[in-house]
DNA sequence: ATCCTGGTCT
DNA sequence: AGACCAGGAT
């Protein structure tokens, strides 16, 4: 982190985060849980998808997969399947390889999620933010969680007429702001709320802050694209037990080598498996 | 029909 | 720096 001198607006700042988060509270199920793995889950779901989508999937996947154990006990394809319209799909294999890293505890203990940030980012699928989420939301810990809520809040009250910001400017200011707060005896998990919440209203109500940083990007068409043919791909996997190489490419409606290049990239993230013959899942 | 959104990994 | 998914907004 960089150091830098202590900005004198960071009292003021928390102080209106705290009003506004207040004023914009959202309530959602995995707010009224402390279950790490339960909070892991509406952190991985909502890392690239809107809160609308996440929640009928969250609540799914709690009841057909618990705990660790039994997800890491359940077979990849239901996984999948019950992953299937959520997009990304690479992070419900991570959210597996994970179960399966942490259930392998000796004398068959319970897995459990480790509570500290490099191991938290150590696992597949766990990055600066989920593992900040993980802290804050499930054990009550400090932690500094800059996600694009987050972003907007910083930029919009402390970046007003900057451009091109980067997360390194930002940063120590909310590191400031969180020690701060942590100094005025509000809980981590309220704090990150507010800035969740007032992120997301500001988000609501005027052009995203957010495209101001430095690290905001457009995405390309997803018609026609790569991304969409290997979710046809995976899906067509999930519906039939067995897919020639001749089936893929008739569903992507075009060659033969580019489903099995396709499909041999997805063998190699784990999605699926091939016996020569045809693909399967994993 | 086209545009817009995003955290992690390579 | 660029790839990954999908649905809602315009």
């Amino acid at each position: 982190m960089i150091d830098v001198p202590y900005d004198e607006r960071i009292p003021g700042f928390v102080t209106l985060v705290l009003k506004q988060g207040e004023s914009h509270y959202r309530d959602f199920p995995w707010r009224h849980t402390r279950d790490p793995y339960a909070v892991l889950v509406s952190e991985i779901m909502l890392q690239q998808t809107q809160v609308a989508r996440v929640l009928p999937y969250w609540e799914r996947w709690l009841l057909d997969f618990p705990t660790l154990d039994a997800l890491a006990a359940a077979p990849l394809e239901a996984i999948l399947r019950a992953w299937q319209g959520l997009g990304y799909n690479r992070r419900a294999v991570a959210l597996k390889r994970l179960a399966e890293l942490l259930s392998q505890q000796p004398d068959g203990r319970p897995a459990v999620l480790p509570d500290d940030d490099a191991a938290l980012r150590a696992l597949p699928g766990v990055g600066p933010s989920t593992a900040a989420g993980v802290r804050a939301f499930a054990y009550g810990q400090p932690s500094v969680y800059l996600e694009t809520n987050v972003r907007a809040v910083v930029l919009h009250e402390l970046f007003a007429d900057s451009t091109e910001v980067s997360d390194r400017e930002l940063l120590p200011l909310l590191a400031q702001a969180a020690e701060f707060s942590v100094a005025s005896g509000v809980e981590p998990h309220v704090w990150n709320c507010a800035l969740l919440d007032y992120g997301a209203f500001l988000k609501s109500s005027r052009p995203n802050p957010s495209r101001r940083s430095a690290h905001h990007t457009r995405q390309t068409r997803f018609e026609g694209s790569k991304r969409q043919k290997r979710a046809r791909l995976l899906r067509l996997v999930l519906e039939v037990p067995f897919v020639s190489s001749e089936e893929a490419a008739r569903e992507l409606g075009g060659d033969v080598e580019e489903a099995i290049q396709l499909l041999g990239e997805l063998q190699a993230e784990g999605f699926v498996v091939t016996d020569g013959t045809g693909w399967r899942v994993n």
